[in-house]
DNA sequence: GCGCAAGTGTTATGTTATAACGATACTCAA
DNA sequence: TTGAGTATCGTTATAACATAACACTTGCGC
Protein backbone atom coordinates (compact mmCIF):
# COMPACT_ATOMS: atom_id res chain seq x y z
CA UNK A 1 0.00 0.00 0.00
CA UNK A 2 1.92 3.13 -0.97
CA UNK A 3 0.93 6.68 0.22
CA UNK A 4 2.09 8.85 -2.68
CA UNK A 5 0.92 12.13 0.18
CA UNK A 6 2.21 12.29 3.68
CA UNK A 7 -0.96 13.76 5.57
CA UNK A 8 -4.48 13.45 4.88
CA UNK A 9 -5.78 16.70 6.41
CA UNK A 10 -3.69 19.87 6.36
CA UNK A 11 -1.83 20.83 9.31
CA UNK A 12 -4.21 23.32 10.68
CA UNK A 13 -7.03 20.50 10.97
CA UNK A 14 -6.45 19.56 14.66
CA UNK A 15 -6.33 23.63 15.25
CA UNK A 16 -9.90 23.42 13.76
CA UNK A 17 -11.33 20.77 16.31
CA UNK A 18 -9.38 22.32 18.59
CA UNK A 19 -11.35 25.77 17.70
CA UNK A 20 -14.79 24.05 17.21
CA UNK A 21 -14.48 22.19 20.46
CA UNK A 22 -13.65 25.44 22.56
CA UNK A 23 -17.13 26.89 20.70
CA UNK A 24 -19.31 24.28 21.70
CA UNK A 25 -17.98 24.16 24.89
CA UNK A 26 -16.20 20.26 24.55
CA UNK A 27 -13.10 19.68 26.13
CA UNK A 28 -9.94 19.01 24.48
CA UNK A 29 -7.99 16.67 26.54
CA UNK A 30 -4.59 15.33 25.97
CA UNK A 31 -6.57 11.80 25.39
CA UNK A 32 -8.71 13.27 22.59
CA UNK A 33 -6.08 15.67 21.74
CA UNK A 34 -3.47 12.35 20.85
CA UNK A 35 -5.94 10.68 18.92
CA UNK A 36 -6.84 13.63 16.71
CA UNK A 37 -3.31 13.56 15.83
CA UNK A 38 -2.76 10.52 14.87
CA UNK A 39 -5.44 10.38 12.67
CA UNK A 40 -4.70 13.90 11.52
CA UNK A 41 -0.89 12.55 10.56
CA UNK A 42 -1.92 9.49 9.10
CA UNK A 43 -1.87 9.43 4.91
CA UNK A 44 -4.83 7.25 5.32
CA UNK A 45 -7.84 5.79 7.46
CA UNK A 46 -6.91 3.90 10.59
CA UNK A 47 -8.51 1.01 12.75
CA UNK A 48 -9.31 1.09 15.81
CA UNK A 49 -6.40 -0.97 17.63
CA UNK A 50 -4.10 0.85 14.93
CA UNK A 51 -4.53 4.25 17.07
CA UNK A 52 -4.69 1.77 20.13
CA UNK A 53 -0.88 1.14 19.22
CA UNK A 54 0.04 4.13 18.35
CA UNK A 55 -1.18 6.00 21.43
CA UNK A 56 0.15 3.50 23.59
CA UNK A 57 3.30 4.74 22.19
CA UNK A 58 2.87 8.05 22.34
CA UNK A 59 1.73 7.75 26.00
CA UNK A 60 4.47 5.35 26.40
CA UNK A 61 2.45 2.69 28.31
CA UNK A 62 -0.55 0.29 26.93
CA UNK A 63 -3.85 1.97 26.54
CA UNK A 64 -7.53 -0.38 26.89
CA UNK A 65 -9.75 -0.65 23.66
CA UNK A 66 -12.19 1.55 25.35
CA UNK A 67 -10.42 4.44 26.46
CA UNK A 68 -10.14 4.74 22.64
CA UNK A 69 -13.37 3.63 21.22
CA UNK A 70 -14.32 6.30 23.87
CA UNK A 71 -12.37 9.25 21.99
CA UNK A 72 -13.67 8.00 18.76
CA UNK A 73 -17.41 8.10 19.86
CA UNK A 74 -16.93 11.60 20.89
CA UNK A 75 -15.36 13.17 17.98
CA UNK A 76 -17.90 11.12 15.95
CA UNK A 77 -20.82 12.15 17.59
CA UNK A 78 -19.63 15.66 17.31
CA UNK A 79 -19.04 15.50 13.70
CA UNK A 80 -15.19 15.78 13.95
CA UNK A 81 -14.46 12.32 12.53
CA UNK A 82 -15.88 9.83 9.74
CA UNK A 83 -16.17 5.68 10.42
CA UNK A 84 -15.46 4.20 7.08
CA UNK A 85 -17.76 1.69 7.47
CA UNK A 86 -16.70 -0.57 5.09
CA UNK A 87 -13.35 -0.94 6.41
CA UNK A 88 -13.79 -0.42 10.07
CA UNK A 89 -11.66 2.24 10.06
CA UNK A 90 -11.93 6.16 11.04
CA UNK A 91 -10.71 9.60 9.10
CA UNK A 92 -10.78 13.07 10.19
CA UNK A 93 -13.95 14.98 8.70
CA UNK A 94 -12.79 17.30 6.23
CA UNK A 95 -15.47 19.93 6.25
CA UNK A 96 -16.36 20.47 9.97
CA UNK A 97 -18.55 23.16 9.39
CA UNK A 98 -21.75 21.68 7.65
CA UNK A 99 -24.34 19.03 7.08
CA UNK A 100 -22.69 15.86 5.64
CA UNK A 101 -23.68 15.68 2.49
CA UNK A 102 -20.36 14.19 1.34
CA UNK A 103 -19.26 10.93 -0.46
CA UNK A 104 -16.03 9.10 0.65
CA UNK A 105 -13.71 7.83 -2.19
CA UNK A 106 -12.23 4.75 -0.97
CA UNK A 107 -9.03 3.93 -2.76
CA UNK A 108 -8.29 -0.08 -2.65
CA UNK A 109 -4.44 0.13 -3.89
CA UNK A 110 -2.94 3.24 -1.84
CA UNK A 111 -5.89 3.19 0.97
CA UNK A 112 -6.68 7.01 1.06
CA UNK A 113 -9.89 8.12 1.92
CA UNK A 114 -11.04 11.38 0.27
CA UNK A 115 -14.11 13.26 1.02
CA UNK A 116 -16.07 15.56 -1.43
CA UNK A 117 -19.36 17.11 -1.21
CA UNK A 118 -22.17 16.64 -3.59
CA UNK A 119 -25.01 18.60 -3.68
CA UNK A 120 -27.16 16.83 -6.14
CA UNK A 121 -26.24 13.51 -3.88
CA UNK A 122 -27.85 14.94 -1.32
CA UNK A 123 -31.20 16.13 -3.10
CA UNK A 124 -31.30 12.23 -5.04
CA UNK A 125 -31.47 11.09 -1.43
CA UNK A 126 -33.86 13.53 0.22
CA UNK A 127 -36.55 12.83 -2.48
CA UNK A 128 -35.77 9.08 -2.93
CA UNK A 129 -36.52 8.94 1.20
CA UNK A 130 -38.81 10.87 0.69
CA UNK A 131 -40.59 8.81 -1.63
CA UNK A 132 -40.28 5.82 0.65
CA UNK A 133 -41.42 7.60 3.61
CA UNK A 134 -38.52 7.05 5.12
CA UNK A 135 -36.77 9.88 7.94
CA UNK A 136 -33.37 9.73 7.32
CA UNK A 137 -30.76 10.31 10.19
CA UNK A 138 -27.69 9.16 9.48
CA UNK A 139 -26.08 8.59 5.92
CA UNK A 140 -23.70 6.42 4.75
CA UNK A 141 -21.98 6.77 1.03
CA UNK A 142 -18.77 5.17 -0.03
CA UNK A 143 -17.10 4.36 -3.10
CA UNK A 144 -14.35 1.90 -3.65
CA UNK A 145 -11.91 1.93 -6.33
CA UNK A 146 -9.03 3.47 -7.23
CA UNK A 147 -7.68 7.18 -6.73
CA UNK A 148 -6.30 9.71 -9.69
CA UNK A 149 -2.91 8.38 -8.34
CA UNK A 150 -3.56 4.70 -8.45
CA UNK A 151 -5.79 3.98 -11.48
CA UNK A 152 -3.33 4.20 -14.06
CA UNK A 153 -0.62 2.72 -12.50
CA UNK A 154 -3.01 -0.60 -11.83
CA UNK A 155 -4.59 -0.93 -15.70
CA UNK B 1 -37.47 -4.75 17.41
CA UNK B 2 -40.82 -5.41 16.30
CA UNK B 3 -40.95 -6.44 12.66
CA UNK B 4 -44.53 -5.75 11.53
CA UNK B 5 -44.33 -7.75 8.55
CA UNK B 6 -42.84 -11.45 7.62
CA UNK B 7 -40.54 -11.67 5.00
CA UNK B 8 -38.01 -9.11 3.62
CA UNK B 9 -38.67 -10.60 0.41
CA UNK B 10 -41.53 -12.29 -1.95
CA UNK B 11 -41.24 -16.31 -1.73
CA UNK B 12 -40.71 -16.28 -5.46
CA UNK B 13 -36.79 -14.85 -4.66
CA UNK B 14 -35.24 -17.98 -3.96
CA UNK B 15 -36.84 -19.53 -7.18
CA UNK B 16 -35.58 -16.45 -9.19
CA UNK B 17 -31.92 -17.25 -7.36
CA UNK B 18 -31.98 -20.74 -8.58
CA UNK B 19 -33.03 -19.75 -11.90
CA UNK B 20 -29.95 -17.49 -11.99
CA UNK B 21 -27.56 -19.60 -10.72
CA UNK B 22 -28.85 -21.94 -13.27
CA UNK B 23 -28.11 -19.59 -16.12
CA UNK B 24 -24.80 -19.15 -15.33
CA UNK B 25 -23.79 -22.10 -14.49
CA UNK B 26 -23.70 -21.57 -10.59
CA UNK B 27 -23.85 -24.42 -8.32
CA UNK B 28 -27.14 -24.21 -6.30
CA UNK B 29 -26.07 -27.11 -3.54
CA UNK B 30 -28.54 -27.70 -0.57
CA UNK B 31 -26.20 -25.36 1.66
CA UNK B 32 -26.58 -22.77 -0.05
CA UNK B 33 -30.14 -22.81 -0.65
CA UNK B 34 -30.59 -23.31 3.32
CA UNK B 35 -28.64 -19.99 3.73
CA UNK B 36 -30.68 -18.39 0.93
CA UNK B 37 -33.76 -19.48 2.49
CA UNK B 38 -32.85 -18.21 6.22
CA UNK B 39 -32.50 -14.94 4.68
CA UNK B 40 -35.09 -15.18 2.55
CA UNK B 41 -37.27 -15.90 5.22
CA UNK B 42 -35.87 -13.37 8.03
CA UNK B 43 -38.04 -9.93 8.36
CA UNK B 44 -34.33 -8.12 8.67
CA UNK B 45 -30.86 -8.61 7.92
CA UNK B 46 -29.21 -10.84 9.66
CA UNK B 47 -25.49 -10.87 11.26
CA UNK B 48 -23.53 -13.93 9.90
CA UNK B 49 -23.77 -15.45 13.77
CA UNK B 50 -27.18 -15.52 12.89
CA UNK B 51 -27.13 -17.53 10.09
CA UNK B 52 -25.14 -20.17 11.47
CA UNK B 53 -26.97 -20.18 14.20
CA UNK B 54 -30.17 -20.79 12.25
CA UNK B 55 -28.04 -23.19 9.45
CA UNK B 56 -27.02 -25.41 12.43
CA UNK B 57 -30.63 -25.49 13.61
CA UNK B 58 -32.00 -26.42 10.25
CA UNK B 59 -29.16 -28.97 9.68
CA UNK B 60 -29.26 -30.99 12.76
CA UNK B 61 -25.76 -30.58 13.09
CA UNK B 62 -23.41 -27.45 14.30
CA UNK B 63 -22.07 -25.67 11.06
CA UNK B 64 -19.27 -23.93 12.00
CA UNK B 65 -18.11 -19.91 10.76
CA UNK B 66 -15.86 -20.51 7.69
CA UNK B 67 -18.95 -22.73 5.90
CA UNK B 68 -21.39 -19.99 6.06
CA UNK B 69 -18.96 -16.97 5.46
CA UNK B 70 -18.08 -18.83 1.91
CA UNK B 71 -21.36 -19.39 1.56
CA UNK B 72 -21.86 -15.43 1.85
CA UNK B 73 -18.96 -14.83 -0.45
CA UNK B 74 -20.67 -16.95 -3.08
CA UNK B 75 -23.60 -15.05 -3.36
CA UNK B 76 -22.28 -11.56 -2.60
CA UNK B 77 -19.93 -12.21 -5.93
CA UNK B 78 -22.76 -12.91 -8.12
CA UNK B 79 -25.01 -10.15 -6.64
CA UNK B 80 -27.67 -12.23 -4.77
CA UNK B 81 -26.72 -10.71 -1.55
CA UNK B 82 -25.84 -7.23 0.27
CA UNK B 83 -23.73 -6.65 2.88
CA UNK B 84 -24.66 -4.49 5.15
CA UNK B 85 -21.76 -2.22 6.24
CA UNK B 86 -22.81 0.07 8.89
CA UNK B 87 -24.49 -2.97 10.95
CA UNK B 88 -22.23 -6.26 9.61
CA UNK B 89 -25.21 -8.13 8.14
CA UNK B 90 -26.50 -9.64 4.78
CA UNK B 91 -30.00 -9.21 3.32
CA UNK B 92 -31.15 -10.15 0.29
CA UNK B 93 -30.92 -8.66 -3.11
CA UNK B 94 -34.32 -7.68 -4.62
CA UNK B 95 -33.17 -6.28 -7.53
CA UNK B 96 -31.45 -9.16 -9.59
CA UNK B 97 -31.40 -8.22 -12.91
CA UNK B 98 -29.45 -4.79 -13.08
CA UNK B 99 -26.57 -2.71 -12.09
CA UNK B 100 -26.61 -2.20 -8.00
CA UNK B 101 -27.74 1.93 -8.54
CA UNK B 102 -29.25 0.83 -4.99
CA UNK B 103 -29.82 2.51 -1.84
CA UNK B 104 -30.86 0.87 1.21
CA UNK B 105 -32.96 2.10 3.81
CA UNK B 106 -32.31 0.69 7.05
CA UNK B 107 -34.77 1.31 10.09
CA UNK B 108 -33.27 1.87 13.34
CA UNK B 109 -36.11 0.84 15.48
CA UNK B 110 -37.63 -2.19 13.86
CA UNK B 111 -34.61 -2.86 12.04
CA UNK B 112 -35.73 -3.44 8.27
CA UNK B 113 -33.92 -3.06 5.10
CA UNK B 114 -35.17 -1.66 2.21
CA UNK B 115 -33.13 -1.80 -0.89
CA UNK B 116 -34.66 1.14 -3.23
CA UNK B 117 -33.22 2.35 -7.02
CA UNK B 118 -32.34 5.80 -7.68
CA UNK B 119 -31.21 6.41 -11.38
CA UNK B 120 -30.63 10.17 -9.93
CA UNK B 121 -28.22 8.75 -7.60
CA UNK B 122 -26.49 6.81 -9.85
CA UNK B 123 -25.59 9.68 -12.21
CA UNK B 124 -24.86 12.16 -9.64
CA UNK B 125 -21.81 9.83 -7.86
CA UNK B 126 -20.89 8.48 -11.41
CA UNK B 127 -19.92 12.51 -12.18
CA UNK B 128 -18.30 13.03 -8.59
CA UNK B 129 -16.08 10.26 -9.15
CA UNK B 130 -15.47 11.61 -12.38
CA UNK B 131 -14.50 15.05 -11.37
CA UNK B 132 -12.76 13.65 -8.83
CA UNK B 133 -10.48 11.26 -11.70
CA UNK B 134 -11.53 8.64 -9.51
CA UNK B 135 -12.77 4.89 -10.57
CA UNK B 136 -15.23 3.56 -8.95
CA UNK B 137 -15.68 -0.61 -8.90
CA UNK B 138 -18.04 -0.94 -5.76
CA UNK B 139 -20.67 1.34 -3.94
CA UNK B 140 -22.18 1.49 -0.93
CA UNK B 141 -25.41 3.93 -0.56
CA UNK B 142 -27.21 3.41 3.21
CA UNK B 143 -29.37 5.69 4.84
CA UNK B 144 -30.06 4.92 8.58
CA UNK B 145 -33.20 6.26 10.13
CA UNK B 146 -37.08 5.47 10.43
CA UNK B 147 -39.41 3.63 8.07
CA UNK B 148 -42.87 4.78 7.09
CA UNK B 149 -44.26 2.51 9.56
CA UNK B 150 -41.84 3.22 12.91
CA UNK B 151 -41.53 7.19 12.01
CA UNK B 152 -45.12 8.19 13.59
CA UNK B 153 -45.00 5.87 16.82
CA UNK B 154 -41.35 7.43 17.59
CA UNK B 155 -42.11 11.06 17.10
C1' DG C 1 -5.98 -44.13 -13.18
C1' DC C 2 -4.57 -39.33 -12.60
C1' DG C 3 -4.61 -34.42 -12.07
C1' DC C 4 -7.40 -30.72 -11.18
C1' DA C 5 -11.10 -27.70 -9.56
C1' DA C 6 -15.13 -26.84 -6.61
C1' DG C 7 -17.35 -27.50 -2.44
C1' DT C 8 -17.41 -28.45 2.32
C1' DG C 9 -15.55 -29.89 7.06
C1' DT C 10 -12.55 -28.79 10.95
C1' DT C 11 -9.40 -26.50 14.09
C1' DA C 12 -7.50 -22.63 15.51
C1' DT C 13 -6.87 -17.88 15.57
C1' DG C 14 -7.21 -13.00 14.32
C1' DT C 15 -9.78 -8.63 14.44
C1' DT C 16 -13.21 -5.40 15.96
C1' DA C 17 -16.13 -3.73 19.68
C1' DT C 18 -18.53 -3.38 24.17
C1' DA C 19 -20.23 -4.43 29.10
C1' DA C 20 -19.46 -3.45 33.66
C1' DC C 21 -17.32 -1.52 37.39
C1' DG C 22 -13.93 1.64 39.72
C1' DA C 23 -11.38 5.86 40.50
C1' DT C 24 -10.62 10.70 40.07
C1' DA C 25 -11.67 15.39 39.42
C1' DC C 26 -14.54 19.18 38.73
C1' DT C 27 -18.92 22.01 39.30
C1' DC C 28 -22.50 23.88 41.68
C1' DA C 29 -26.10 24.54 44.83
C1' DA C 30 -27.55 24.11 49.60
C1' DT D 1 -18.06 22.69 53.16
C1' DT D 2 -20.13 19.12 51.89
C1' DG D 3 -22.14 16.15 49.04
C1' DA D 4 -24.79 15.16 44.73
C1' DG D 5 -24.14 15.08 40.00
C1' DT D 6 -21.48 14.76 35.77
C1' DA D 7 -17.56 13.94 32.82
C1' DT D 8 -13.44 11.62 31.97
C1' DC D 9 -10.45 7.85 32.02
C1' DG D 10 -8.56 3.18 33.84
C1' DT D 11 -9.14 -1.83 34.04
C1' DT D 12 -10.81 -6.49 33.39
C1' DA D 13 -13.24 -9.44 30.91
C1' DT D 14 -15.86 -10.91 27.13
C1' DA D 15 -18.80 -10.53 23.05
C1' DA D 16 -19.24 -10.21 18.13
C1' DC D 17 -17.38 -10.53 13.60
C1' DA D 18 -14.16 -12.73 10.32
C1' DT D 19 -10.39 -15.57 8.25
C1' DA D 20 -6.06 -18.73 7.79
C1' DA D 21 -4.71 -23.18 6.95
C1' DC D 22 -5.28 -27.73 6.03
C1' DA D 23 -8.04 -32.08 5.12
C1' DC D 24 -11.31 -34.65 2.53
C1' DT D 25 -14.59 -35.80 -0.99
C1' DT D 26 -16.67 -35.59 -5.42
C1' DG D 27 -16.99 -35.01 -10.24
C1' DC D 28 -14.87 -34.31 -14.56
C1' DG D 29 -11.64 -34.45 -18.49
C1' DC D 30 -7.64 -36.54 -20.19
Amino acid sequence: MSTHGKHAVPKSWTREVQAACDRQGLQMTPLRHNVLAILAESPAPLGAYAIIEALSKREGKPIAPPTVYRTLEFFLEHGFLHKIESRNAYAPCEHLGHAHEGVLLLCEICGRSDEVEDPALGRALQSTAERAGFSTRRRMVELVGRCRECAPAAA
